[in-house]
DNA sequence: ACTTTGTGTTAAAAAAAGTTAAGCATTGTT
DNA sequence: AACAATGCTTAACTTTTTTTAACACAAAGT
């Protein structure tokens, strides 16, 4: 209920970093940071968050490229900008990507603390804090554990059959984009990654199979969709 | 409560090396010399550290490698660098491993001390001087010690088992990766060493068994992650 | 229609991890 | 010095997980 709200913090300048990790920390938030857009991508995609703040310059993966990435498989995370730049360009290019706010350093960090409340206040009453529990149709899936409660025979998922059913999960109904889903998982949108997905999805559709109310749909050259009727 | 702070000095030259050492003795703290970076590494995995200083330009390892092959098991601990250069480019690389401070020699030993405390009061609000106890579950811990304090029979882990655990520990609900851990606890990340710790790994499942929400879960190809529900 | 590209599915191959036990040093004990 | 105990590595075998291959078919473009 009262569950600590999970923190992806993106930040190359470690002295930034790093007295942002330990106020928030003191402020009751878990929070994971990555020192550069690529980890914070691959953290993201491991892990479940609640909360994103990013840093615009960084090397490796910038922050707007990362949020551009994150938002091709999550709609709904909440991102909150850093820069230095006061630029209006920068704040209108992030508000374009789904940006929830947007701070120009330096800031101060009670106020940083606001506007994550505020923000927070602001979506918690549309979305409950998730867990990673699913109900796909009667299926219980619980992306923590990994465990897909199937009537028949609970079935412990592998890394990536968990990976990818988390991510048509949280897009249900939605279609997943096949480029950005093989980044996302497999980190490279190549041929036989594709291939390779296309066997995980053969894998999940013969799981869920049990309950003929749930669908796996492809649509040609955009990706797939989970469909529950 | 009041324990002396244990820092961890990595420094070629002797000279100033040892005048470091009694200097920070003589200030209360506990201090270990190690003359290269490879030797440093060694003793941080061996015991615990509260705090880091790292000369820039060592043989066998410099400090920058030092420094990023300890924040891959060790993300908190706070770093602080010394050089020679008072280069712009080596300042930003070391902040960007995730450095506290940076000082450029020579220097004065007040100003190092007086550092030293700001790093640490910063820090010490948020992250109590860890004194390597864990609670895995409803199982104690003790990696000073290396008591793991199961309710059928208290065990006396060996070295190994010890050192994987801790760092399990200190990383729980985050993928431990493999290779680092492998160059952590045995040096090296060769074939062997690998089935040794996948070795060590059955053991502490094994151990850990009796709270059953105690889970060391395999991220296959990436390492293994330590789960408590 | 026909050709290309994308997907569905199954099976085989390859890679990674789990497990148990044998081997081999190192240390301490009698 | 012989012996046992301990801790770690190596080997051997098993299972799991992921990738690649192969073949069938569907969708879209020409």
């Amino acid at each position: 209920m009262d569950k600590k709200l999970n923190i992806l913090l993106a930040e190359d300048d470690d002295n930034l970093g790093l007295l942002l990790h330990s106020f928030l920390k003191s402020k009751g938030f878990l929070v994971e940071l990555a020192r550069n857009g690529k980890l914070a991508f691959e953290k993201f995609n491991q892990s479940s968050f609640d909360f994103c703040i990013f840093d615009v310059m960084m090397p490796e993966m910038d922050g707007f490229t990362l949020a551009k990435e994150i938002r091709e498989i999550d709609k709904k995370v909440p991102i909150l900008f850093l820069t230095a730049k006061s630029m209006k360009e920068d704040k209108l290019e992030g508000f374009s990507l789904g940006a929830d706010d947007y701070m120009t350093k330096p800031f101060s960090m009670e106020e940083l603390l606001a506007r994550i409340e505020a923000i927070m206040r602001r979506v918690e009453t549309t979305q409950v804090l998730e867990d990673d529990v699913f109900m796909v149709g009667k299926i219980k899936f619980d992306a923590q554990s990994r465990m897909l409660y199937t009537q028949v025979q609970p079935t412990k998922l592998t890394t990536k059959e968990n990976q990818l059913l988390k991510l048509l999960c949280k897009n249900e109904n939605e279609i997943l984009d096949r480029q950005a889903t093989l980044r996302a998982i497999w980190g490279d949108d190549n041929y036989f990654n594709g291939r390779s997905m296309d066997v995980y999805i053969a894998k999940l559709r013969k799981l869920l199979r049990e309950d003929d109310r749930i669908e796996i749909m492809n649509v040609h050259g955009k990706g797939f969709q989970l469909i529950i009727k």
